[in-house]
DNA sequence: AACCGGGTCAACCGCAGGCGC
DNA sequence: GGCGCCTGCGGTTGACCCGGT
């Protein structure tokens, strides 16, 4: 689904990456920070241009970036920022923690769009069968999102949405791995290498209901780094659906969100 | 089984803005 | 103010996937 690798006439290697590429970036922007995206391939030993590296690293290889489905409260939180800020994904990215633009950008093109296209011009009725589980719950929640779309306003979802990535630590979020210059260094002590999980690690504590009990780990690490043990706790003014989305039967989970949004 | 066309998504490209000199 | 460099953003591309015929 990616571009077959090439070399391009100044010997710069374009399209997908390979695992031992994404080694190389990922432990050298763990070790030293992106400093200076230009010079970053050369110092890591990549044969890649800056901007290619930086697009990998922001769009997969960051610890914090979430890899799988759209949840239905993500979708009506994109289509809501969306009506309010236009194609402005950089904005409203700051608002689903752990998503990037790109991905956002693609879900919305992809999913979302003919969604609220059809929304205009058709009624709700394509969700009116949601009672088989989990396999269903991802085809189904864009409709749902668009049901609740309808009925919620969208500083209830932003302002009042307890889930709302919101209040969570958006910002610190951002901070780390933006401002070149400003990445702190990770040694041995300490170092990120250390604790932080792996994508991959990520994607199965994801899978597993952890990531969302336990959000935004790789964002604590960088605190505590940053803070000398401050770090701002995921807890305080936080929420915890009480199953993990993968458990709960998609009516029982839309019924929830229902209800939440509600208050 | 083979073909076709729409869907998907990682990666690319061009441009704009910020910043330092 | 002008210039060049760097970064980030948003639109687009292209290869693979998958269901339909």
């Amino acid at each position: 689904m990616v571009r077959a690798p090439f070399y391009d006439k100044n010997g710069l290697k374009k399209g997908e990456w390979s695992p031992e590429e994404d080694d190389k970036l990922r432990s050298y922007i763990q070790r030293f920070g992106h400093w200076n995206w230009r010079l970053l391939p050369k110092f890591a030993g990549l044969k890649r241009c800056g901007k290619s590296c930086r697009l990998r690293w922001m769009n997969y290889l960051r610890p914090e970036v979430k890899h799988g489905n759209f949840t239905v409260e993500e979708d009506v939180l994109i289509i809501k920022l969306r009506e309010q800020y236009g194609n402005r994904w950089s904005t409203i990215v700051k608002s689903l923690p752990g998503r990037t633009d790109n991905e956002i950008k693609n879900h919305w093109h992809t999913h979302l769009k003919k969604r609220t296209k059809r929304n205009s011009t058709t009624s709700d009725s394509d969700v009116k069968d949601n009672s088989s589980c989990q396999s269903e719950a991802t085809q189904n929640s864009e409709g749902e999102a668009e049901r609740i779309l309808i009925d919620t306003p969208a500083n209830m979802i932003l302002e009042s949405s307890p889930w709302s990535p919101v209040t969570s630590s958006t910002t610190e979020l951002s901070s780390f791995s933006s401002g070149s210059g400003r990445m702190p260094s990770f040694n041995s002590i300490g170092g990120v290498e250390d604790i932080c999980l792996p994508p991959s690690e990520m994607y199965e504590a994801q899978r597993s209901g952890d990531f969302w009990s336990e959000p935004f780990v790789a964002d604590n690490i960088y605190d505590y780094n940053q803070d000398s043990g401050n770090s701002s706790s995921v807890e305080e003014g936080g929420f915890h659906l009480p199953l993990p989305f993968d458990d709960m039967c998609y009516e029982d989970y839309a019924g929830l969100l229902y209800d939440l949004m509600q208050v």
